[in-house]
DNA sequence: ATTTTAGTTTACGTTTACGTAAAAGTCAAT
DNA sequence: ATTGACTTTTACGTAAACGTAAACTAAAAT
């Protein structure tokens, strides 16, 4: 297995090495480190900070996509945590249902201004 | 036509009153006056704030939601103004359509990490 | 070997999106 | 008419999410 460094993860995914570290202060990521004390990022530490930076995008708070994150941890293995966790992630999915519906919603009332827009732009080339 | 005052907006979306006046000192709202200044604001407005707050769930920062409304302002009526109008139009559209499929992916992956889960909890209950 | 580049911590600065408080005017009801 | 609820502007405060700079160390390149 290889590592990235923390600026080639920064430039992968276009955000600073600032940023990734404060991920990491909030306790989102948690890079091994070598003897002198530089972070080394695997390959699942990449795919969590992906989540993070997906997340961001819809508009979830750090403290948000922290606790949606820790869904991925597996350590979650007595009964009572097993129930816990799977109410949560069913508490997640939903709002997230609802926001993909309350998206489409947009869309089409986007696209319903668009072709607005356009018809009046045929009518003043109509008239030309 | 009737008007709404500023706090029956705010109770009506389960915001404060402050917050409604930022969006307008952001230029987002604009509500007439009565003769002593205070607010009123039309059915038009309302639904404009509705758009906001929509947008600021998608996680849309004021800026871009403030770009977004000036879609829907009708007094774009020369033809250069159109076709930029419809140009930014279809660009905002295509972002809202990424976001979608985005948010589906991440709603398939939930599933299927929720499907693990339950998995598990069965496996543990068929051993008691 | 020594520049150059990249990494680390610490810490103060900044922007966005409001919260909160003060001081004063206004509206609605008793 | 006066109380109480509501509104206005002005202004300072604040949490989240980083930006930026300093001071230093390690790694890479020449």
């Amino acid at each position: 297995m290889n590592y990235y460094t923390i600026s080639q993860l920064a430039e992968q995914f276009d955000i600073s090495t600032r940023t990734i570290r404060y991920y990491e202060e909030r306790g989102l990521i948690s890079p091994i480190r070598t003897d002198s004390g530089q972070r080394l990022y695997t390959k699942k530490d990449r795919a969590v900070l992906k989540l993070i930076l997906r997340g961001k995008r819809f508009g979830f708070s750090l403290e948000e996509i922290h606790e949606m994150i820790s869904l991925f941890d597996n350590d979650r293995t007595g009964r009572k945590q097993l129930e816990k966790t799977i109410a949560y992630g069913e508490q997640k999915l939903k709002e997230v249902t609802e926001r993909i519906e309350d998206l489409m919603q947009l869309k089409q009332e986007m696209e319903s201004i668009l072709a607005d827009f356009r018809e009046r732009l045929q009518k003043l080339e109509e008239t030309e």
